[in-house]
DNA sequence: GCTCAGTATATCGGCGCGATACATCGTGCG
DNA sequence: CGCACGATGTATCGCGCCGATATACTGAGC
């Protein structure tokens, strides 16, 4: 998932660790942040596995740098990056159903293939149709031996299904109707 | 996590992997589930750090048992694993506060301390009003520029964000009643 | 001159996941 | 009768991510 924003965002322009995670926290905004921890590790393997280069001393442009410190690695996508990238987008898999999974990839959403999204919205759905079963048949064949408080969380959670199901049935009519328009 | 809700299971009775999984799954029931390749490294961690130990063949009892396979590992409580899950109980430590941590404690709250309660509690509901002030101010600074799609994720995490606090603060309520009977 | 907050990179141990492997038991179906 | 299938049961491997920790430089305020 990591890989995925990273790849994503590095399109906009190149960038190091730091900024990079500053655009994280906005861009995937107060649902789901990525530590230092993983976030340079990762920039590694990225490196390793070709997607992005870093981008040596020169690029003396644009930015002013009223500083003469070094240190700052900035990376870039390479063309190798940006297919896999665009594999990544055109992924409508399981993964892309999880709570983890689908509010990364909707932060790029506009940037998905209509087809992809549409798959991604209704796997999405049924993940938490599936859910809300669950939670309903826990609580009617609750009432007698579970724990007040476990089952307190189950009608949150009920609750909470039950909005999210709703709120896919605007976001995938919007989607159908947007798709009649380009018709 | 996972060491917290094994140690509490293992209170109800002595259990091996596989129905402790499934008690696992009931107790923490659509929430929160855990793998295999999750569940047999940690017994091996709890049974090295001497929380839990394995019951040996005998135990031939109640269980009337109609098989001769062996192969399962059946695991109890030691008196330092007792001690282990009280003091876990006890914690009222900012893990405490996020999704997972809190969800698993709860499972067991019945069992924990009035007072841990209440500040576990009330660290949730501290941190889900953070959550829910910076997708306010992620909202209203959006309009202009920010993507639709990451607008319609900030709106459903903002209403969930409401319904959990006011949840919150009706359990929180229902604790102070509480308390105040037992005055 | 000092301290403090922000900028910047990096590593370490540990938790949990999905995939995979393997073996046995009871049931149902042809 | 045989055999496939689903449930029972334990286990390992590599990997993604986290929190804690270390290090060091810069700019602003006092």
């Amino acid at each position: 998932m990591l890989e995925f924003a990273i790849l994503g965002l590095l399109h906009e322009a190149p960038m190091h660790g730091y900024v990079l995670r500053k655009r994280l926290h906005e861009t995937l905004g107060m649902f789901r942040t990525f530590s230092y921890g993983s976030l340079y590790p990762t920039l590694r393997r990225l490196q390793r596995a070709g997607w992005i280069v870093e981008e040596d001393a020169e690029s003396a442009d644009t930015e002013s740098r009223t500083w003469g410190r070094r240190a700052r690695r900035v990376y870039k996508l390479t063309a190798e990056g940006k297919e896999r990238f665009a594999d990544l987008l055109a992924d409508a898999g399981p993964q892309t159903w999880d709570d983890e999974g689908f509010g990364v990839h909707l932060a790029f959403f506009s940037r998905t293939p209509a087809d992809v999204r549409m798959r991604i919205l209704e796997g999405r759905r049924r993940r938490v149709e599936e859910r809300r079963e669950g939670l309903r048949a826990a609580l009617s064949r609750a009432e007698e031996r579970i724990d007040r408080y476990t089952r307190e969380l189950h009608r949150l959670g009920l609750e909470s299904s039950e909005r999210e199901v709703r709120w896919l049935n605007e976001l995938i009519a919007h989607e159908q109707a947007e798709q009649r328009d380009s018709d």
